[in-house]
DNA sequence: ACTGGATTTGACTATCCAGTCCACTCGCGG
DNA sequence: CCGCGAGTGGACTGGATAGTCAAATCCAGT
C-alpha cells in the first residue's frame, strides 16, 4: 500500500528526476524555514525548475509537502538503517544513542527531527499528512521495538520487559529531547532522556 | 530582568487592556495554526480590533510573537503551579502524569505543548525568541527539579539521583510524548514515555 | 471646560504567493 | 524522419499580507 504520489501520466526517466529534484529541494527548504515559510518560487529556484513544473507533479502544495514527507521518513529510516538493526544489545543502544547526540552536536543543536517539525505544523489541520506522520513514527517506533524484542529472545533481557511500550518511550524521549536541543542550544535534554530511557530498559536486564 | 515589551510611551489601563486581548488572540492563533500560519487582519479580527493596533503595541509582528511566547510560559506554570509544587511524592508525580494524560486526551490529542510548537517554527531563525523559549523550558525544568531535590531531602529519594538530569529527562519524555500524541492521535507514547521516566527515577527510591 | 497625549480608525501601498495558461522544446516509438 | 505526448519556460491573475499614515476620538489632569 501507499505507493506514490498517484500520479497518473506515465513519467520518464527525466520527469522522475525533475520530480525528485523538487522533492529533495523542498525537503531541505520546509526542513529549515518550516512548510508554511517555503513558498513555491523559493522551491522553484531552489529546484532550478520553473514555476509550472511544480504543479505539473503535484496537484498543489499540500502534495509536495506528502511527497516530501514520504521522503523524509525513507531517508531518516535509511539513515539510521545500520544502528536501528543493531538494537538488540545493550552496547547496540548505547552506540545509537552515541549517534544520534554526535549528529545532533555537529548540526549545532539545530533543525530539529524533519518528521517532528512537520508534524507540529501539519498534524492539527492536515488528516492525511498527520496519517502519513503517524505512519513514519510507527515504522521508527517499530525498528526499536524489533530489537528489544531479539533482546528478549536472545535472553538478555527479561520477558518482562514490555517491548511495544518502551519502544514507545524511547521515541518519546528521543523526540523531546532533539526538541529541547533545538531550544536550549545543547545536548543535555538529549542525553538525559535516552540515557534514562537506556538505564530504565537495563532495569530488566538479564545479569550474565 | 525581561520585564515586557520595552514599551516606551505610558499605558493607560484601556491601553494595557487593549494590548492584552492582542496578545492572547494571537496566542489562541499562533497555537492553533501556527505562527507563519497566522495573518495580522486574522488577530486584527480575532482580537476585535483595528488593523493599525497591533502596530501601536507592538513593532512589528516579530516583537507581537515575543509576547505571545511570554505569555504561554506563563500560562503553563500558572496551570501546572498547583500540581508542579505538589512534585515532591511518588503519588504526586503520578497526579502529575495522570493529569497531562487527561488534559491531551481531552483536547483529542491535538495542539501539543504551546512553547513546543513555537520552538520547531521559531528557534532556528529568531535567536531571541530561542532564547525566551530556552528560558520557558528552563523555568518548567526547575520546577521538575526541585520537587526532585525535595524528595532527596526528605529521604524520599537515594542521594544518588540526579535531579538535574532527571527532570531534564522527564522533560524530553514530556515534550516527545506530546508530540507523539499529536501526530498518532493517540496518549500511548505520553504514557510510556512518562511511566518509564517515572518508573526510572523509583528505581531511586528509597524504602519506607 | 480645555488641553495634550494616549488610543482608535480605516483606507492605503508595495510586496508576495498559490495556482493557471499557453506556447514552446525534447525525445521516443513507429 | 515524423508525430505525439511528456517536459519546460515564463508571463499572468486574483487574492492575501506586513506594515504605514493622517485624521478622528477618548480621557485624565488641571
Amino acid at each position: 500500500m501507499g505507493d506514490m504520489t498517484a500520479h497518473g501520466p506515465k513519467l520518464t526517466q527525466r520527469g522522475q528526476a525533475t520530480r525528485e529534484r523538487i522533492v529533495t529541494a523542498a525537503a531541505r527548504l520546509m526542513y529549515e524555514r518550516g512548510v508554511a515559510g517555503t513558498s513555491t518560487p523559493d522551491v522553484r529556484t531552489a529546484a532550478g525548475v520553473s514555476s509550472s513544473q511544480i504543479y505539473h507533479y503535484f496537484a498543489d502544495k499540500s502534495a509536495l509537502t506528502m511527497a516530501v514527507i514520504e521522503q523524509q521518513t525513507e531517508m531518516i529510516l535509511r539513515r539510521q538503517n545500520t544502528l536501528l538493526d543493531k538494537l538488540d544489545s545493550f552496547e547496540g543502544l548505547w552506540a545509537w544513542r552515541d549517534c544520534i547526540v554526535d549528529l545532533v552536536r555537529e548540526l549545532g543543536c539545530a533543525g530539529g527531527c524533519p518528521l517532528g517539525s512537520l508534524t507540529t505544523e501539519l498534524a492539527d489541520h492536515d488528516p492525511r499528512a498527520r496519517e502519513a506522520l503517524a505512519a513514519g513514527f510507527s515504522r521508527w517506533g517499530t525498528a526499536i521495538r524489533d530489537g528489544l524484542r531479539t533482546m528478549i529472545d536472545l535472553g538478555r533481557l527479561s520477558p518482562d520487559a514490555d517491548p511495544d511500550h518502551l519502544s514507545l518511550a524511547m521515541l518519546a524521549a528521543l523526540q523531546g529531547g532533539l526538541l529541547l536541543a533545538q531550544a536550549q542550544h545543547t545536548t543535555a535534554a538529549l542525553e538525559a532522556g535516552l540515557d534514562a530511557m537506556i538505564e530504565r530498559i537495563a532495569c530488566h536486564a538479564v545479569p550474565t
